[in-house]
DNA sequence: TTTTGAGTTGTTCGA
DNA sequence: GTCGAACAACTCAAA
């Protein structure tokens, strides 16, 4: 009956994608558009290689779209403006869309919705975000719990994946109807090590499933190594989609090994940061702890540069750092300790950190970047303890033991002696002069002194906690 | 309602 | 070098 709309927004997929099967299935002609959103597009939480990534996933999914007899209808604009105006230039009698869980994408499908027929579907996540409740219907803010009464739901079955669809039957005027042209720029660097598209999200998938997995819980944390999936990019615009990536791992070969498990739970960290912004919208803005909600920060703009920039002198967080900046991604391990960096050692505001990140971040996500950072910071759900300040020289004799992941990061220490390579400043000017590497002058001296920072952090913590129990 | 057990990822210190 | 305890209470989840 009619034509419907399949609201295409971070679900960069034919396969197993709900919106688009509700949509085939309410209407005869199904019209998938794209709207670039200019309140995203030029945000301060995003950034171009995030937009190229974008770009390269609607042109995959356009071929995809062709090659079913359809195609990609792409509109600059404001959605509730351009989806009204296609409803009127096209008589689509609803909208399909798969529903997201940040406060602006909320907003504006309550606009959309008052203006259309709006359908949201699942797929962002596995669950919903308001599904798995404690038994009193409140919802978890400790991880844990979650991750239990979230396995104890039905677990999902590969026999609920929907396949792509062999055709998308296009409304006839299709061809007719005006489709702005994608921008040309920005491009992904060569740097970058992510095609976008869901074929290549499914080879990558594949791939990790025939051996990766199964190493996942004893290898993930070492830096150098390949040990992750390097999916959070494709799950970040469904061009996987989250229940394809939970189906796999439960029905790996041997799933009861330690790495499948492992993998999951991660993807149940992901659902359960979802969770948390949809029903605690105010953490994008604030704290998630009340107590801290007051940090003194020092918000010092030469050393949050210095962090940027990676030339902290620190050459595990500066490694991570220039990851993030030349690829888009950065390893887990890295996020953490770079991020308890910024906090902790410099006192600069996690917020600013949580926008560096998104700026930068191929999978930048606003629900887990935001958990992520809170996390580090201590003032999140389930937050790591105040006290708990990581050091950069153990993290990285233990988690890069070999070095190998600081070598390549960051070059300029590729010389120096295995024993000095997590502290350089250590070295004796001959051994500098040896290995090429003078510090102050080839390499950074260190921003701040480890023990220093690290009382000044427990110190203003402190100082916050006590504050916020005076002030009650 | 009260009570009890538990909480992603660490570091430092002293024996 | 290795090991266990302390870090500091606090809140959450569930019985």
């Amino acid at each position: 009956m009619g034509i419907a709309i399949w609201w295409i927004r971070r679900d960069l997929r034919l396969s197993d994608n709900q919106a688009l099967h509700a949509a085939l299935a309410h209407s005869r002609y199904v019209l998938p558009v794209f709207v670039l959103d200019p309140a995203l597009w030029n945000s301060g939480y995003t950034g171009d290689k995030r937009r190229a990534f974008l770009l390269g996933g609607l042109r995959a999914l356009d071929a995809g779209l062709r090659a079913r007899g359809s195609r990609l209808i792409v509109r600059h604009g404001r959605p509730e403006e351009e989806l009204a105006r296609l409803r009127d230039e096209t008589g689509a009698t609803a909208i399909f869309t798969e529903a997201d869980v940040s406060p602006y994408a909320r907003r504006r499908d309550e606009q959309v919705a008052s203006l259309v027929p709006l359908h949201l579907t699942g797929g962002l996540t596995i669950r919903p975000p308001e599904a798995v409740r404690k038994a009193d219907g409140g919802i978890y803010t400790v991880y844990t719990p979650y991750n239990r009464a979230w396995r104890d739901l039905p677990l999902p079955d590969a026999r609920e994946l929907l396949a792509a669809p062999d055709t998308i039957p296009a409304p006839p005027p299709i061809d007719e109807l005006d489709s702005a042209i994608l921008p040309e720029t920005p491009v992904l660097p060569s740097s970058v090590p992510f095609l976008p598209g869901e074929t290549e999200a499914q080879r990558r998938l594949q791939h990790f499933m025939t051996e990766g997995i199964f190493e996942y819980a004893r290898e993930r944390d070492f830096m150098a190594r390949a040990g992750t999936s390097e999916l959070s990019p494709y799950l970040r615009f469904g061009m996987l989609s989250a229940r394809q990536a939970a189906v796999a791992a439960l029905t790996a070969r041997d799933g009861a090994q330690p790495g499948p498990k492992t993998w999951l739970d991660e993807l149940i960290w992901r659902e359960f940061y979802m969770s948390i912004l949809f029903n605690f919208p105010n953490v994008r803005r604030e704290s998630f702890r009340t107590n801290l909600r007051h940090i003194a920060w020092d918000n010092d703009p030469d050393a949050f540069a210095a962090w940027q920039a990676g030339r902290t002198g620190y050459p595990i967080v500066d490694a991570g750092m220039r990851q993030l900046l030349a690829t888009g991604w950065m390893h887990n391990r890295a996020r953490m300790i770079v991020a308890s960096f910024l906090t902790k050692h410099l006192l600069i505001d996690w917020r600013w950190g949580e926008r560096h990140f998104m700026q930068h971040l191929i999978d930048g996500d606003p629900a887990a970047n935001n958990g992520g950072w809170q996390w580090s910071a201590g003032t999140g759900t389930d937050a790591a303890p105040y006290f708990r300040i990581f050091n950069p020289v153990l993290q990285g004799e233990k988690y890069d033991l070999h070095g190998d992941y600081v070598r390549h990061w960051a070059p300029e220490l590729e010389r120096v002696p295995a024993a000095y390579l997590h502290q350089p400043w250590m070295m004796p000017i001959d051994v500098q002069q040896a290995a090429g590497c003078v510090i102050g002058v080839d390499y950074p001296a260190p921003i701040v002194e480890h023990a220093r920072a690290r009382e000044r952090a427990l110190a203003t913590y402190k100082a916050a906690r006590e504050q916020a129990q005076a002030t009650l």
